[in-house]
RNA sequence: GGGUGAUUAGCUCAGCUGGUUAGAGCACCGCCCUUACAAGGCGGGGGUCGUAAGUUCGAAUCUUUCAUCACCCA
């Protein structure tokens, strides 16, 4: 093993090992446990979100494989119709192209070829983070077979009739010109006005005020309406009003869900453009007027004067216009939400058009009662509440999209717009009988990405034939994914399994956090706050970073401040900390799914936490290398402290496993953590050289056998550093196991526990720890040597302290220890007491008589602050006779304890003023 | 408007089937380059657990109020 740790050199080696070896494909092995890939999209490169993602993955894989299972993580990508296409259209438009000058083929051709570059990108990124998923298997959603199985649930949806052609009201994004689903529409809350226009009333003076905030809209308007219950209108009812900027007439109606404190309580109703119009217009039978072409400017049923105009930049216009005429009343500030479309950042439009939606109620129902018959578990619990919640109120899923990547829709029409579903032209022809000369033209539309994703943990494993991975791997044993995409594609997949295999896809959900910034804030391109996971892992210059920040930025004036931003927080930019120490780091934060502030602080410890162990393991092999080493531990034989630290190890191994079956990753890497550092290093890895030392061989077997288990153990988090010195492990014969990702897990042994045991470690421990303390506070230098005065009429501190004297010796830097049955006078010297036990260290040195004694009375004080707390419960009646006896009984123990402290500290003291 | 979660040390977070002297990592202070490790060792300081009330012998933990923040749905 090299002497310093550095994790670049070895992780190529190690993953190009694994793969060599095949260590990634699923053996065939009883009890089966799966994982698929929630498929990143090709629009890019991964981010931190997937590094985290993949991190919990793997350590499930991993950990799942070392238990002897048949493991197979599914891996593969998403086509992402939408991201996807626009990432490309971007890079046309760079050359000044669009879509429109290189055709539906030539866009696909291009978007095939982006395709296969980001593809590779995320595969050898998956990789070096050490994903050990089974790249054989390697998916991706336009792939022949899947998209064969995306057609057969299409067309046995349609055949059920749960998808159906409709004209409806739906989310219009004007600038990608295609239909979304209300998923993929955010509200954004802004200030807007809420303005009022007068309207004149047929065959009456009167005038009418209605306060909308989309103006615009009037030319599609054909009604005003009212709370039948408002005294003000009521007249009005049945009556027509004059539509501004218009000829039309439109009918006064009522309807009781109009909020009379809304505005003037009198509103426009705009059935074709707007979700709540659309639906009282089917109520009242009104007529529906669409005012917009596909690109959102006025047709031809606005007046010739704003025809052609965009709908968003005609307000003004309109607003001119009323006023002009004298229509326009008072205008007030008002918050309004408005809709944005989520990938193309443009306000949406709703129109009504033909598409293909799929009904979804009847799909729900299974899917909520799988949950709630714990059929399928979320961990944490409390996403469930969400998911019913979606699911209790779901609408029809709109799923055609008026673009050109994606899954075509497998129907075709002819001129009548008869619609034929099938999978190709020449089986529809021969099913309906249609002969050569009707032409058929196959509907332009691509499906819904999530349609296609929600086939993917079946479609993967090769349904719709019945593979044996299917037999074997389906349902998959756990979903890793993020809360954002629950309803998108979460409830999606449960519903399709349910639908088309009858059973659920998986059993547990386990839904992560999303990955943030240092600051909590989202890591956003154009925010500038992006880390490549890839950076922390191989390191990167502040130069590079900052390019890589700025490049392509959408709002170039942020430029600076990015700039600024970056040098401030990385002024040297990222140093390599590895793949695994991002892997602990990512481990440690994966608590009970709240959100990551992702801090590279953090992540350094974790990189010097592997250098801990590289040093130490390096120390076993220093050691141990011209040992035996026997496989079994003879437990009979060891030291006390050897005693321990198996106990403590097997403590650890059941600590582990509960925490990984209830996937607290936080409190796994933690116990892994402190338990190395503080127990296996801090004291017996100490306690061994003293062992050693005094011609105690067997401690190299514990100290080899202890460290098989810890790399046993921290594999499934940090698998490079771990299989690099397991290698070691291998090449001194002390396992036969070449390759540490195929090893056993620890099995726990159950070995007795023995008070006896722990009683002498924590003696041993207090004792150091006390006279380290004492050498601290007076300041003896660590290489000065001191003798130390025992003082005990108890058998066993003096059995404890001739079996410990090496050790106490060795890590106190203690010369001598007389031990003694009566205390006797020693000129200079500091008392420091124990249960049971009196230690006089005479003082050689001089020291700060004064600092010591305000330390010591401050820690008096706040001895006896603690101590009149017990005592103050203890004289409490009502504690005595209400709480339960073994309460009671500690705070005895407190008290007891209490004033030994303050007698030792009061003794302390005394010496001191002498 | 409805919902969910959060608020604990300077920072990031554990702890919440009520009983610990309220923990960890990082940061900070002191001593030490001791033969695995200065990416280290040893020692130390630092928190009235957001606010106000309630239940209880006992509340960071349970109930309610308010405040602030974040997210989701409409």
């Amino acid at each position: 093993m090299d002497i310093k740790y550095s994790p670049k050199n070895l992780e190529a080696s190690i993953y190009k090992k694994w793969m060599d070896n095949n260590c990634f494909s699923a053996k065939d092995l009883k009890s089966n446990y799966s994982i698929v890939l929630p498929p990143p999209n090709v629009t890019g490169t991964l981010h931190m979100g997937h590094a985290f993602q993949h991190t919990i993955i793997d350590i499930l894989i991993r950990y799942n494989r070392m238990l002897g299972k048949s493991v197979l993580w599914q891996p593969g990508t998403d086509h992402a119709g939408i991201a996807t296409q626009l990432v490309v259209e971007n890079n046309l438009a760079r050359e000044g192209k669009t879509r429109h000058d290189i055709g539906r083929k030539g866009l696909i051709d291009e978007i095939w070829k982006w395709k296969e570059k980001s593809g590779n990108t995320i595969i050898s990124q998956t990789k070096r983070i050490g994903s050990s998923a089974d790249w054989s298997r390697n998916r991706f959603t336009m792939d022949d077979g899947l998209s064969d199985a995306v057609k057969k649930v299409f067309i046995t949806l349609y055949n059920e009739g749960v998808i159906y052609r409709g004209n409806r009201l739906i989310n219009w994004d004007i600038k990608l010109q295609t239909a979304i689903s209300d998923l993929e529409v955010t509200n954004v809350e802004k200030i807007g006005y809420l303005y009022h226009i007068n309207y004149e009333i047929k065959d009456s003076e009167e005038i009418l005020t209605v306060a909308t905030t989309r103006p615009e809209t009037l030319f599609g308007d054909t009604a005003i309406c009212v709370n039948p219950n408002d005294e003000r209108y009521k007249n009005l009812i049945n009556k027509k009003a004059k539509l501004p900027l218009t000829d039309r007439l439109i009918k006064i109606i009522s309807d009781d869900s109009i909020d009379m404190d809304f505005g003037t309580g009198c509103v426009k109703i705009t059935p074709a453009h707007d979700f709540n119009d659309y639906k009282l217009g089917k109520k009242h039978n009104l007529e529906f007027i669409n005012i917009l072409n596909k690109d959102g400017t006025f047709n031809n049923n606005v007046g010739d004067k704003f025809k052609g105009i965009g709908i968003h930049e005609s307000r003004e216009l309109i607003l001119t216009e009323l006023k002009n005429m004298g229509l326009l009343g008072k205008i007030e500030d008002y918050k309004t939400t408005i809709p944005m479309g989520e990938r193309s950042g443009e306000i949406i439009e709703p129109l009504l058009t033909d598409q293909w939606f799929m009904k979804m109620e009847d799909l729900a129902k299974p899917a909520i009662d799988a949950v709630k018959n714990s059929n399928i578990k979320f961990v944490p619990k409390n996403w469930e509440k969400i998911y019913f919640n979606w699911l209790d109120n779901i609408e029809d899923w709109c799923i055609s999209r008026q673009i050109w990547w994606g899954h075509r829709i497998p129907a075709w029409f002819d001129k009548d717009d008869n619609i034929y579903v099938g999978n190709d032209e020449d089986e529809i022809r021969e099913k309906y009988k249609i002969n050569q000369d009707i032409e058929l033209i196959q509907d332009n539309d691509v499906l819904d990405t999530w349609f296609s994703s929600a086939l993917w943990p079946f479609t993967t494993l090769g349904w719709p034939e019945n593979t044996e991975e299917l037999k074997k791997y389906y349902p998959t044993s756990v979903l890793v994914t993020g809360f954002d995409i629950i309803f998108f594609w979460v409830a999606r997949m449960v519903m399709m399994g349910i639908k088309f295999l009858d059973k659920v896809p998986f059993k547990t959900i386990y839904i992560h956090g999303l990955v943030r910034d240092s600051e909590g804030k989202k890591m956003s391109k154009s925010v500038g706050n992006v880390i490549d996971p890839i950076d922390i892992i191989d390191g990167i210059g502040l130069d590079s970073l900052t390019e890589k920040r700025i490049s392509n930025l959408v709002q170039p004036k942020l430029k600076n401040k990015i700039i600024k931003k970056t040098k401030d927080e990385f002024p040297d930019g990222i140093q390599p900390y590895g793949a695994d120490a991002l892997r602990f780091c990512f481990c440690a934060l994966g608590s009970t799914g709240r959100d990551i502030s992702f801090d590279l602080k953090r992540i350094e410890g974790y990189r010097n936490f592997c250098n801990k162990l590289w040093n130490a393991s390096r120390f076993v092999y220093m050691t141990t290398n011209d040992y035996n080493y026997e496989d079994k531990i003879k437990f009979d034989d060891l030291t006390t402290y050897e005693k321990f630290i198996i106990i403590k190890l097997d403590d650890l191994v059941t600590e582990y496993k509960k925490h990984c079956t209830s996937y607290r990753f936080d409190l796994m890497a933690n116990s892994l953590y402190s338990f190395i550092w503080n127990e296996y290093c801090d004291w017996f890895v100490e306690i061994s050289k003293v062992e050693i030392d005094n011609k105690n061989e067997y401690t190299k077997n514990v100290l080899i056998y202890t460290l098989q288990i810890i790399l046993k153990l921290c594999h499934p988090i940090i698998p490079y550093i771990t299989e690099e010195i397991w290698n070691e492990m291998n090449s001194l014969g002390y396992t036969k196991d070449q390759i540490l990702m195929n090893a056993k897990f620890p099995s726990q042994q159950k070995i007795f526990k023995d008070d006896a045991i722990d009683i002498e470690v924590s003696l041993l421990k207090e004792f150091i720890n006390k006279i380290r303390k004492t050498r601290s506070d007076l300041n003896v230098h660590p290489k000065i040597k001191i003798d130390l005065y025992c003082f005990s009429k108890h058998d066993l501190i003096q059995k404890f302290l001739s079996n410990n004297n090496s050790i106490i010796c060795s890590l106190l830097k203690v010369e001598t220890i007389y031990i003694n049955e009566d205390s006797f006078d020693i000129d200079e010297c500091i008392t420091v007491s124990l249960e049971n036990l009196k230690i006089y260290i005479p003082i050689k040195n001089t020291i700060d008589i004064k600092t010591e004694k305000e330390r010591l009375l401050k820690s008096m004080i706040n001895l006896k602050v603690n101590l009149s707390k017990i005592e103050a419960k203890l004289n409490n009646k009502n504690f005595i006779e209400k709480a339960p006896s073994e309460i009671i009984q500690s705070n005895f123990n407190k008290q007891k304890f209490f004033e030994k402290e303050i007698a030792s500290v009061k003794d302390l003291l005394e010496c001191l003023s002498d």
